[in-house]
DNA sequence: ATAAAGCTGAGTAAATTTATCGGGATTACC
DNA sequence: GGTAATCCCGATAAATTTACTCAGCTTTAT
């Protein structure tokens, strides 16, 4: 039930972002650094990041990555999803599918999963970068 | 974000001794049958739900497992803490720790994962396997 | 005595995660 | 137009975890 460290330090770099939405585009070395995540990795993250909207990027010199949208705009789970994939606690049950296995048995677990992968969805939606860098109210 | 093999099968299997509640102790060897699971992979789910007093065993011809206590004693977020420890998205908000990491950025961030741990909790510990098995209202 | 069952540590193959490498493509600036 | 900063991206390697297997023991009903 642990995130992965892509998961992690996606949201960390894009807390970062947050943090310099306006500052025009961030390169990735000073993230890396400042975060303590290694260049190469980092840049692994923000591929599927990029792909998803979540980022712009601008190349060449005085370049770098900023959010794509406002941090309000931005939700934790966005992010998740972009680099983990739907979120869900066990296979069956992942966001979109809808499709029941053949035990007869796995239908009295499933209903565990699904408000499981539910609850978690909502939170992680709930909250955008906007909250966790405390530019509004506390989402609780 | 996922749940191992250990935690999906660890409760379909609680949730099979839970249907046997009334029945005396059933072999590992039928539960592994019945839900299509390695009898030796069951065998090292079993041992930490046994120590973690959530199962009873009885050796011997006609010995088995059971049930520690009622159904509605035994609650999802006991066997997943049994089976992969405590329950958190990220190690440093495991629960019982409270201490924080060096990274001052990682503070904005460490407010997601406690409530993203807390609702995953309470959540798992809302729920009995009498609620799974249906004895009791449903527990939305 | 036998066989059915649980008990348990050690080992292993596969998958996944966490990177690293190497080089290419753009573009601001001089 | 050359240079250096920066993003782009597929391939590979190292480390870790997962999901299982093996082998052999202990207990106990019959």
């Amino acid at each position: 039930m642990k995130l992965s460290a892509k998961g992690e330090y996606g949201v960390r770099a894009m807390v970062m972002l947050a943090l310099c939405y306006d500052d025009g585009p961030v390169p990735l070395r000073e993230i890396a650094e400042k975060e303590n995540i290694s260049y190469q990795f980092l840049e692994q993250i923000f591929l599927p990041l990029r792909r998803a909207g979540l980022i712009d990027s601008v190349r060449g010199p005085k370049g770098g990555y900023a959010l794509a949208r406002a941090p309000g705009e931005i939700k934790v789970g966005d992010i998740i999803r972009a680099l983990e994939g739907p979120i869900a606690p066990v296979d069956c049950v992942s966001e979109g599918k809808s499709d029941r296995c053949g035990r007869t048995e796995a239908c009295l677990t499933r209903g565990i999963w699904e408000k499981l992968r539910d609850r978690m969805s909502q939170l992680l939606d709930e909250i955008t970068l906007a909250d966790v860098i405390g530019l509004s109210a506390d989402s609780t």
